[in-house]
DNA sequence: GTTGAAATTAGTACGAA
DNA sequence: TTCGTACTAATTTCAAC
């Protein structure tokens, strides 16, 4: 299973946890931007492309590993020459208190590749990876239909998929806070990495959760209110 | 070469290409498989859990990598470990004719990790991760809202991220076609994986593409309208 | 497509700076 | 902590079957 919970690398905690157990230095994060882009890079040649010796390497990739900082090392797939050349994106509004038989109902569906939890007119997005358009008719009326947590959906297809970068880190954007201008897409490179899977961790949980329903304003961005039960998120699920 | 004249291998194509260059079966279906939940494990151990002998792996290996069915290996990483707490998906819906900048934009915004072009009320949503609420209220107001290209826009935060699967695969379902019971959740694994960075392909293009605009029950899906503009897609991009 | 054996490389375990 | 080296184990490559 996949399902991502929110705490840290090796031991459950409580769901507001965010502890830190490693203090991330540029070291580190380099590394992270090259085993992003090559998972499957030696530890040797990490090594050297960071510019530290072999056996720092293997410590703080091992460090990195235990900590949870990297969940799991994956191949990305070409899904339409894997055979499944339609991807869509269903939203859904699930009936409050129902949260985990959603979830539970969400591990056995195969085609269902990522789903997050939304503020905004819905409560959860999916994305899903199948044959055909009459595959995606079928999981939203049979499937989704049937699950009594979910109270409507609303599907969108996904016609090209632009750009997909391997994650995101801090880095990206120099050393410093937000807003600065970016050094340039720096794409290219191959990436190499090895490791158990574990469970993924959570997400961000700050922002406007928990909001009142009534759209606010802030700027030209438009915070739309969560969908009733949304309040339940936490004991619910 | 033979068979893999319409697409190279290692380059990507044009935005409608869909060519198959290798035939995919069952064994290299089971490869993928591994692969996606573990993409560091060695080619030996993967010959061994795929039941295949060495060479046979080395071979078969290569050839996916070499077709691009396997597109790279990258390291899963924890954002909230990495300083990235804040994960948004932002809805755009974008002037017609001017795909082309609007893409060249996004390949300038390191904290875009995904985009893809969408049927429905907007043209694309793009996936953001960022160090905290305020960077995506940045991002928004004077990143997108300066991009001629950018018409509108809708925020959401993601509260959380219940699953993340590495990536789908038909052999999820078995190896016939759509809608059948999945096997159960066979998620936890590593993977590893290795290859350079580059800009996504085209995802399935089927689909309502190119509809009229208006909402067309079917089932319980509801299919929104292409915004206009969408007709450019193809040419414009 | 498989097996086995050689060459290379990876991973580990020390000390020393 | 990090580096450098040596030791051990594993992997990849290449041969023949």
């Amino acid at each position: 299973m996949t399902e991502m919970s929110r705490n840290s690398g090796q031991e459950g905690g409580q769901p507001g946890r965010i502890g830190i157990g490693l203090e991330l230095d540029a070291t580190h994060l380099k590394i992270l931007e090259v085993l992003r882009e090559n998972g499957r890079i030696s530890v040797a040649a990490l090594a050297e492309r960071v510019g530290i010796s072999r056996a720092n390497a293997y410590t703080r990739f091992e460090a990195l590993r235990a900590d949870g900082a990297i969940k799991r090392f994956t191949a990305e797939i070409d899904h339409v020459r894997a055979g499944l050349g339609i991807t869509a994106l269903i939203f859904v509004t699930v009936r409050q208190q129902m949260w985990r038989q959603f979830r539970a109902q969400l591990a056995q569906m195969p085609e269902v590749e990522y789903c997050a939890i939304t503020t905004g007119q819905h409560d959860a997005m999916i994305q899903v990876r199948v044959t055909d358009v009459a595959a995606v008719h079928a999981m939203v009326t049979d499937r989704l239909a049937n699950i009594p947590a979910v109270k409507a959906t609303e599907t969108v297809f996904i016609l090209d998929e632009v750009l997909r970068r391997p994650y995101v880190l801090p880095s990206d954007r120099g050393p410093g806070r937000s807003s600065r201008r970016p050094p340039a897409d720096p794409a290219a490179g191959s990436a190499r990495s090895t490791g158990p899977a574990r469970s993924a961790g959570p997400a961000g949980a700050a922002g406007p959760a928990g909001s009142t329903g009534a759209e606010v304003p802030l700027g030209m961005m438009r915070f739309v209110g969560a969908a009733e039960g949304r309040a339940q998120l936490q004991q619910d699920v």
